[in-house]
DNA sequence: AGGCTCTATGTTGTTAACAGTTAACAATTA
DNA sequence: TAATTGTTAACTGTTAACAACATAGAGCCT
């Protein structure tokens, strides 16, 4: 077997596996296809054709399928094939129920488990939204509102609400109304993020909670209202 | 076009044919193999036995065992192949604090959503386990419990957090320190029962969140009590 | 004995081929 | 024209075979 030189990225990956099975390979592609909307919701996955795009037989995709389905990313349909799973709206507001609720654990975690490094840490990127916020800038905006939760989530010390976590947020991009954070809201959002720092620092779990907990539904207001 | 008297499970029957694909056959029925504790924590999964023990071939035995790694119930090792998952006590624990938070999140949905005729039926319930208890009839009590606790999630009307709790607690049969519920504890579990209850009763979201919570993770103290 | 290489065997990763189903389209009929 | 019926092409479900890898054990050396 030889490699040929004007291969994708994907195709790279497969010619240097070692400890990576194709599967898991196909797995990861898919899913990105499906989170940069490549492949949107409804979309039919064409199991033959991804096979001769990653120069890879249909066996692992199948089987990467199986996995996404479970995941709730892709809908299987006997005799049919994959789709891209869709989100109606009670589907999404199930998980952001379910996500806030998952949110609201996390603060009380951080009460009892957050070291005061990490406190600073977090205030620190608060400060640094605050920043990209005043400047318009968006992209900095979104990075960084993204490291805020993800350093919570590591603080919060448990892998497997983690995983949970992520499972949904991955869901949810499949629910696309658009505008993410839209500019007006910016700093209204890290007010919130402020306002459950100040609530960590003071150790106070049940206000830590609360604050998390809202701030989710005002980012799932945010979102809906941005239709 | 006249209806036989057999016809009418046709359309049945065709339903049947198109849902049970072999792979969704072997992941339920290894599922179960796990459950009920036929293969148990650590234990490998070969492909090839399987597949002659069920007369298909590896194929829809590497899908389904795809679907149960992302359940949380197999572990796949590349050029090992799928191993039962091990659940040591940190990730026990861990699932208990993410099953305490969805629980939380039910009583919350609860006191927005329960019709009162489900408060009757979950009173009853109680009722019906506290005579059970009495009578030290285990197995009785096991069954309502567990119907107490689906009923109280279908009235929630969340079927992804009902997908997600139900995925924890099969997880959390692979951790199996014997004992789900010890003698004594019957009339202390279902104390807290009818303590739930009573907060759902008066439409109270943060007395009824908080009770389950406790009952979750009383739970887990008798469980790991129960050594 | 203890440790090493090397072979043999079984298991997994992957592929290719076959069989059954679906869906779209052409052909036929009224 | 509209509806229904063949017909075909494409796709999925499943299987069997091949290649790559891992493990256990025999034999060998020190």
């Amino acid at each position: 077997m030889r490699k040929e030189p004007g291969s994708v990225s994907a195709l790279e990956r497969i010619g240097q596996r070692r400890s990576n099975t194709l599967t898991s390979i196909a797995k990861e592609a898919i899913e990105e296809m499906i989170i940069t909307g490549e492949l949107s919701a409804g979309d039919r996955i064409n199991e033959s054709a991804l096979a001769t795009r990653f120069n890879i037989s249909r066996g692992p995709i199948r089987e990467a399928c199986r996995s996404l389905e479970h995941a709730g990313l892709v809908r299987n349909v006997t005799n049919q094939g994959a789709y891209v799973r869709e989100m109606k709206l009670d589907e999404a507001r199930e998980l952001y129920e379910v996500r806030r609720a998952l949110t609201a654990l996390v603060g009380q975690l951080l009460v009892e488990r957050a070291s005061d490094e990490l406190l600073d840490e977090l205030e620190q990127l608060v400060d640094q939204m605050s920043k990209a916020a005043d400047e318009d800038d968006l992209d900095s905006y979104y990075s960084l509102n993204l490291e805020f939760h993800d350093t919570m989530m590591a603080g919060a010390g448990n892998a497997s609400l983690a995983r949970y976590y992520d499972d949904i947020v991955k869901q949810l991009h499949l629910f696309r109304r658009r505008g993410l954070v839209q500019r007006g809201n910016l700093h209204a959002s890290n007010a919130e993020h402020r306002h459950i720092v100040e609530a960590l620092l003071q150790r106070d779990a049940t206000a830590a909670s609360e604050r998390l907990s809202d701030h989710v539904m005002a980012g799932w207001q945010r979102m809906v209202e941005a239709s």
